[in-house]
RNA sequence: GCCCCCAUCGUCUAGAGGCCUAGGACACAGGCCUUUCAAGCCUGUGACAGGGGUUCGAAUCCCCUUGGGGGUACCA
């Protein structure tokens, strides 16, 4: 790391108008690399100007969601800060203050257009194939004019008085200049007419008063940026390096990603962060797999913590190209990081999982012998947490839960009916007077079994894989039988023996 | 329609004029290992959108075309 790197104010300023979804969340985590490469400040805001969108619920999330991921910030609404409050609704004062200032050097002025006037005015513009626009006919008016407007108490917003000539030059750091005609940017509402003001004019009042020095936000606000510039301008203050990222794609490749779930080719993709935090993925998984998406930890290497991040992170790097999320990716990192974990901390991020989808108690799989002896068998078998219990649900069973709908399945490869029968029964009676029950004994006697009886080991062993698992695909077989104790496992057995018997009773031919 | 942004394997990416007969990862296919399933290991398929320039030399620079995306609100 540079040690001439300036601290950066960097800030995520969410609306909080839904669930964050996983492209608010590459916004926030890229802020979040960023100042703490450089030793600055991660800042949270909220933009909720506009009161009609606002959804309470929508803060917890947003919340919980950065908390998950560890995104931590200096300032921010439940903590405030040097330049609280930071939430723009009750900044309100700050913004009309700012507009009266514009409004007085000329950059601003009152409109009095309905939304109704505006209608018509945009309908004459389709109907006569004109550019749509506000054609800024209050900013003409005079004093008269006005005072017979405001004498009528009609309502007012505040519009900007935009250049109506030259260029307007944006700087991007990841694209450069970007130039557009200043006429381009018509008359903008920058006060609503709710006393609110729009996000182009709280947006840059709130940078400039919490000196934030590098905005990081969606390549959808590119558009409005000349506007944000001009802005800056008739302020007089200085410019901030402004960061546009690239917007993260549908799974389809098709078009801005929504916050619903999609489903392509018949598989569902999830788009909220709580629905990932549902779905059992890691934090760590999703952050080392959301920092290689628009931008590149090491060409060679997938896998890094948030720390070796910090450290390489920088904005110039950041790819501008738009960019679908690669999830079968994050299930493959997700893998590798449970695969990864260590037994004890696995148990404990199992645990709440298991519990919900087996009916089981929480605190008590914390601390089961059972789930223990179980974690170091399903680690590699998993790639989600949702996907343990389907793994596991045997050995929270009893005996009689275990069911042996379709019989012929008892029946190992190449085996007859009679036969898979003998070969339980032999393993009954091993099982039952093995002197130890331990996976590596028995797995030996099965093994000496399986040779005297000329059976190949996978025709011997799968019969016991269904009895005592009641599936055809299950963690390792002896171990399996250890977790459950000798006798469980005979229990298992004799019913499965049974329905076996009663199959080949039933199907002679079999 | 108008304005703006972008363009390397199916996907995420490396590549900042010669190191590129374009590297890595996921996914996919084949093989090995193997008590099932995984995991692991090995191998393979697979891309510089097209056309013009500039240059001794272009995936890299410029232009055009095409394609994709974003914006065009008293929403952010």
């Amino acid at each position: 790391m540079s040690d001439e790197l300036t601290p950066a104010r960097v800030r995520f300023a969410p609306s909080p108008t839904g669930y964050l979804h996983l492209g608010g969340l590459r916004t926030a985590l890229f802020d979040w690399l960023y100042a703490r490469h450089t030793g600055g400040q991660f800042i949270l805001r909220v933009e909720d100007t506009d009161q009609k969108r606002f959804n309470p619920e929508s803060l917890d999330d947003l919340k919980a969601s950065l908390r998950w991921l560890g995104l931590d910030w200096d300032e921010g609404p439940d903590i405030g800060g040097p330049y609280a409050p930071y939430v723009q609704s009750e900044r309100r004062a700050i913004y009309q203050e700012y507009v009266e200032q514009l409004i007085a050097s000329g950059h601003a002025y009152r409109c009095y257009c309905s939304p109704e006037d505006l209608e018509v005015m945009r309908e004459a513009q389709r109907t006569a194939g004109q550019s749509q626009g506000y054609d800024r006919r209050c900013r003409h008016l005079t004093a008269e004019q006005r005072a017979a407007r405001e004498a009528e108490g009609r309502q007012a917003v505040v519009r900007f008085a935009a250049p109506l000539s030259g260029t307007t030059v944006v700087h991007d750091l990841l694209r450069g200049d970007i130039e557009v005609e200043s006429l381009s940017v018509q008359d903008p509402v920058i006060l609503k007419s709710d006393g609110m003001p729009t996000y182009h004019l709280a947006v840059v009042v709130d940078d400039h008063l919490m000196h934030i020095t590098h905005v990081l936000r969606g390549e959808e606000w590119i558009s409005s940026a000349p506007l944000h510039k001009q802005l800056y301008d008739a302020f007089g203050w200085p410019m901030p390096q402004w960061v546009h990222l690239p917007v993260i794609l549908d799974p389809s490749g098709k078009g801005k990603m929504s916050k619903r779930k999609t489903v392509v080719a018949g598989k569902e993709y999830l788009a909220l962060v709580h629905e990932f935090i549902e779905g059992g993925y890691l934090p760590e998984a999703m952050f080392n797999f959301l920092a290689n998406v628009g931008w590149n930890f090491d060409p060679e290497r997938e896998i890094f913590t948030p720390q070796e991040a910090v450290a390489r992170f920088d904005v110039v790097n950041i790819n501008p190209t738009s960019a679908a999320l690669p999830y079968p990716k994050l299930e493959w990192i997700n893998g590798v990081y449970i695969r990864d974990m260590a037994a004890d901390e696995l148990q404990r991020r199992l645990a709440p999982f298991l519990a919900a989808q087996l009916g089981l108690d929480e605190d008590e799989l914390l601390h089961s012998e059972r789930l223990a002896q179980l974690v170091p068998l399903i680690r590699e078998r998993i790639k989600l947490l949702t996907d343990a219990a389907d793994k596991v649900d045997w050995a929270f069973a009893h005996a009689e839960d275990i069911r042996y709908d379709d019989p012929a399945l008892l029946i190992g490869k190449k085996l007859t009916a009679k036969q898979s029968l003998a070969v339980l029964e032999q393993g009954r009676r091993i099982l039952a007077e093995a002197p130890e029950f331990g996976a590596a004994q028995l797995e030996a006697n099965f093994r000496q079994a399986a040779e005297a009886a000329q059976v190949s080991v996978g025709s011997f062993f799968a019969p016991f894989r269904v009895a005592v698992t009641g599936k055809t695909v299950s963690p390792p077989l002896f171990e399996s039988m250890e977790v459950l104790g000798r006798d469980e496992v005979v229990a298992r057995l004799d019913n499965a023996i049974q329905a076996l018997a009663a199959y080949a009773a039933q199907s002679p031919a079999a």
